[in-house]
DNA sequence: GGATGAACAGTTTGTTCATCG
DNA sequence: CGATGAACAAACTGTTCATCC
């Protein structure tokens, strides 16, 4: 106990539960949606974003793709195992599969909510204003 | 021409128009309609925002309010004037109202798009993934 | 203390660089 | 080059501090 010192934890949290749905939580949505159906890998669902939001406007970039699916492999609600590409050039890949249903289908309740909150504040402005 | 060094903006713009409306827009379009029909001033406008968005869960702080108003003015979109509170305390109050109609109702225009965009986004989760 | 404004700081997310086959 | 991962940096916004009645 001599003169130890203690580093404490500077940080001071922040509000949370704020504006809008963020998008790392949308993007999570996604993936275990598609994670469930079947077994593709990350380029494969970045892809699949570019297809179904091209109408939006909306392009998540590969950076967001991967951070989710690491969130999700260290909260334990999926898991992840390696295989070769069918096709050609032993491209190794990383597929997903479920780990934890429960955990799964309580988290995307828990978007849902924050899903529904955003549509209703974003309802209301447009009621309010047009 | 001796040496002079020439400093170079070094700033990457980045890609914008992406994820949902930003809390600054959804902000200033409040702002100004509320503008249009009276003429609140700062504080008042942000205890507006807490009464409207109480069900949401959503609270704007101060800051979010003045930049959005110091926006709006830098852009010419409205005007400010000094006027003192009414009732004791020689307080001064700031107070608003619209300089340039086709401005703000440009402006009002452009969120009304995002706005449908950010909907049209977050309802196309709800369908794809419940 | 009420209102406004600005500096500062934490979080989110887009861009760039690195690695491995 | 295709896929993945991580470091880095810009943008956004929440918190704190300052000022002026």
């Amino acid at each position: 106990m001599e003169d130890n010192i203690i580093k404490e934890k500077e940080v001071k949290p922040r509000n949370r539960d704020n504006f809008l749905i963020k998008q790392r939580a949308f993007v999570k949505l996604y993936l275990l949606s598609w994670i469930e159906q079947g077994r593709p890998y990350g380029k494969e669902m970045l892809e699949d974003f570019y297809k179904t939001f091209k109408q939006f406007n909306y392009k998540p970039n590969h950076s967001e793709v991967y951070k989710g699916l690491h969130e999700l492999l260290d909260d334990g609600i999926i898991t992840r195992s390696r295989i070769i590409k069918e096709g050609s050039k032993r491209q190794e890949l990383k597929v997903y599969q479920i780990a934890n249903m429960d955990e799964a289908r309580r988290y995307k309740n828990q978007v849902k909510e924050d899903l529904d909150r955003s549509i209703g504040l974003l309802n209301w402005a447009v009621r309010d204003n047009f």
